[in-house]
DNA sequence: TCTCCGATTAGAC
DNA sequence: CTAACGGTCTAATCGGAGA
């Protein structure tokens, strides 16, 4: 007898920083409107009227710029903690239909719904729930297998008859040979620009064909990976829900700057900036590093301009994830990197060769040091309890000349009581 | 010849 | 008037160095 088809949803947000900017600002349900990156640089999401507009996924919003002022098209900052919490919101109520659940980004989630009953009402229901109490639209798409889940959440969101909900499991077989022969092999996920046009070179043109390819001739010319997502396309399961989110095996905290900085003091508070982040998130995981990088950059994009994109690293003998300690090393290493005769746009701060607190190799020469200073916890605690930047190291803040663009942004309606409109 | 390592590539969102 | 282009992360693969 065999396995029972897995039922995975992917349940996606449409539009999402769009749709939460909309929440609190309901005058803008029918104006064009985007959401820009950090520093204001590129678009990073669209409602539909921007994308009917012709606005790009990825567009320098100087780009956009000229377009927007004809149509009219409202640009908004990046709000992440009120993304974020929007977030936290959604997949919380998504946990309440399955046991197991992989938040797989900030706006997607995949949930095994193997032996739900009414699945298809189930479905509705869950997206009606889910805009009920949160005010975010969701789409759903159910496969066998997660690449297919994803493909159905693809034709949930493009096919206004499928009212959001689009279950491949459903089909016969003739009906999902049909409907893989109209979709075309870059929907894909996993395949994208580049492997798009090197499977055209083979003659792979849509999902169907990439599906019945010979495949030692597949993983010959495409690697394991392509493989694997053939065998999802076949029905057979390769990727398993990864439930907890695993340990990070690199960090990197980094930022283009709001302006072209020169002066190696205000590089450094941008540096120690980048410590304070980037070992906060490797504390958060229980876990310490023994490689610090730190890089800096020239603006790529101004060819007349000389260029200059140094890397240093570290090697500790001991690992830590005190940023008194990582601050120090970090900026001997910038100091050492730094030329006067350069306009630095970004940098950043790069910790790698990451284990958990407790298995450290230690020095048996040397006493064994902390794993965890009381300083640092407490550091941690006064600034998830007052908001980050409550508390620093006195090499950070100095200087605001780096910090990045953000002209645009929304209140922090949710976070912050100050960011409640007043009614 | 084998193994390890760093750099490069490709992808996702 | 000009310049204005994100941030994090993973896995595979490739080529050279060293054993």
């Amino acid at each position: 007898m065999s396995a029972p088809v897995q039922q995975f949803a992917l349940v996606d947000c449409n539009n999402f920083y769009v749709s939460c900017e909309r929440i609190f600002r309901p005058d803008l349900r029918d104006t064009p409107l985007v959401v820009l990156s950090n520093n204001d640089g590129c678009v990073v999401s669209r409602s539909n009227e921007a994308k009917a507009l012709g606005v790009k996924m990825g567009q320098p919003w100087f780009e956009v710029h000229a377009l927007a002022e004809a149509h009219g098209i409202l640009a908004l900052s990046s709000n992440y903690a009120l993304y974020a919490d929007m977030s936290n919101r959604v997949m919380c109520i998504l946990s309440e239909y399955s046991p197991r659940q992989e938040v797989y980004s900030i706006d997607e989630c995949f949930v095994d719904l193997t032996g739900t009953p009414q699945l298809k009402a189930v479905s509705y229901a869950l997206r009606e729930r889910v805009s009920a109490w949160t005010g975010i639209p969701v789409c759903v798409g159910i496969g066998p297998t997660k690449t297919l889940a994803k493909l159905a959440n693809y034709i949930a969101k493009k096919h206004p008859r499928s009212q959001g909900v689009f279950n491949y499991n459903a089909l016969s077989p003739e009906q999902q040979t049909r409907l893989l022969t109209q979709i075309a092999v870059s929907e894909v996920w996993g395949v994208g620009r580049r492997l798009t046009v090197q499977l055209q070179a083979h003659g792979i043109h849509t999902v169907q064909d990439l599906r019945v390819t010979h495949t030692p001739t597949l993983r010959n010319a495409f690697g394991v990976l392509m493989e694997k997502t053939q065998r999802e396309l076949q029905g057979t399961a390769c990727m398993d829900l990864q439930e907890a989110p695993s340990a990070k095996k690199q960090i990197i905290a980094s930022r283009s700057f709001g302006q072209p900085v020169q002066e190696l003091p205000v590089l450094q508070d941008a540096i120690s900036s980048f410590v304070a982040n980037a070992c906060a998130k490797l504390r958060a995981q229980d876990s310490q590093a023994a490689l610090i990088q730190v890089f800096l950059q020239t603006n790529r994009f101004r060819k007349d301009q000389p260029q200059y994109s140094p890397c240093l690293a570290v090697p500790l003998p001991q690992a830590t994830s005190d940023s008194l300690v990582v601050n120090r090393w970090a900026a001997a290493l910038t100091e050492r990197m730094y030329r006067p005769d350069y306009l630095y746009k970004k940098a950043g701060v790069m910790l790698s060769d990451i284990t958990p607190s407790g298995l450290q190799q230690t020095d048996w020469l040397e006493p064994e040091p902390p794993t965890q200073t009381p300083l640092m916890s407490t550091l941690d605690h006064l600034n998830q309890r007052y908001g980050r930047g409550t508390v620093k190291v006195s090499s950070q803040g100095a200087y605001s000349a780096w910090q990045m663009k953000q002209e645009r942004k929304s209140p922090h309606y949710t976070t912050d009581w100050e960011g409640l409109p007043c009614v």
